[in-house]
DNA sequence: ACAAAATACATAGTATAACAAAGTATATAG
DNA sequence: CTATATACTTTGTTATACTATGTATTTTGT
């Protein structure tokens, strides 16, 4: 069968959808950049490299979307924490309404 | 507010679901590209540039996904119509099901 | 005790796809 | 006769996921 192209599909696909989730998962509480991997992995079935995830969240601070914070362990190595800024709650609004929408014209589309 | 941002991602959205959605369409019948653009624009909210229509298709021909044919008109432009290959409804298959799985785990992160 | 694996972050280079913009050509409406 | 709509095409730009690689610490296995 044709494998690479779904497995390059489903790359492209995550274009988009993986900022889309990360702002999503910090909505609730605050959280470390390998432990997204780890938890989006967990509970979904969605695998991210560390090489996307984390010039994504420099990206993301960046646009002034999230914050960080470093946090130093009592064992191991620090943990980067991040959380939503108030532009990030509301431009995770906008996304949310295009994303609603996107998936009910997919629906559709399917049947 | 960050217009540019949620733009930019809406534009990122579309890498793979564009594919997605159309070859979906052309599960039910055939079209050509330029009818594409017009049902898609009025079923869904979807906007797609004639730009990123044409090449998108002729991906999708080389990958033997889609075969087209001219069809000429009694009056007006040729129009190159599209329809699935037999690879292209197995692949389609496959999309589907990882479509549906994204689609939970997202509505999940959403909740 | 030592090696391997896991944890945690970071960066450089590559490939892909949407988009803007421009072009070609025909038909129709004002 | 000019503007708009139809219909397809190509070029160049930009954004982003991924592979690969690197650093450093801690834990696990034998």
């Amino acid at each position: 069968m044709n494998e690479t192209f779904v497995t390059n599909w489903k790359s492209q696909v995550k274009k988009g959808t993986l900022t889309f989730i990360i702002l999503n998962v910090l909505k609730n509480s605050e959280y470390y950049g390998y432990e997204l991997i780890e938890q989006i992995r967990k509970h979904t079935e969605i695998e991210i490299a560390e090489g996307t995830l984390y010039p994504l969240m420099n990206r993301l601070k960046t646009e002034e979307l999230v914050d960080s914070k470093w946090v130093e362990q009592e064992t191991g190595i620090p943990r980067k924490y991040y959380s939503l800024t108030e532009a990030g709650i509301e431009t995770l609004s906008q996304m949310n309404i295009y994303w609603e929408n996107l998936e009910k014209s997919i629906k559709k589309i399917i049947q």
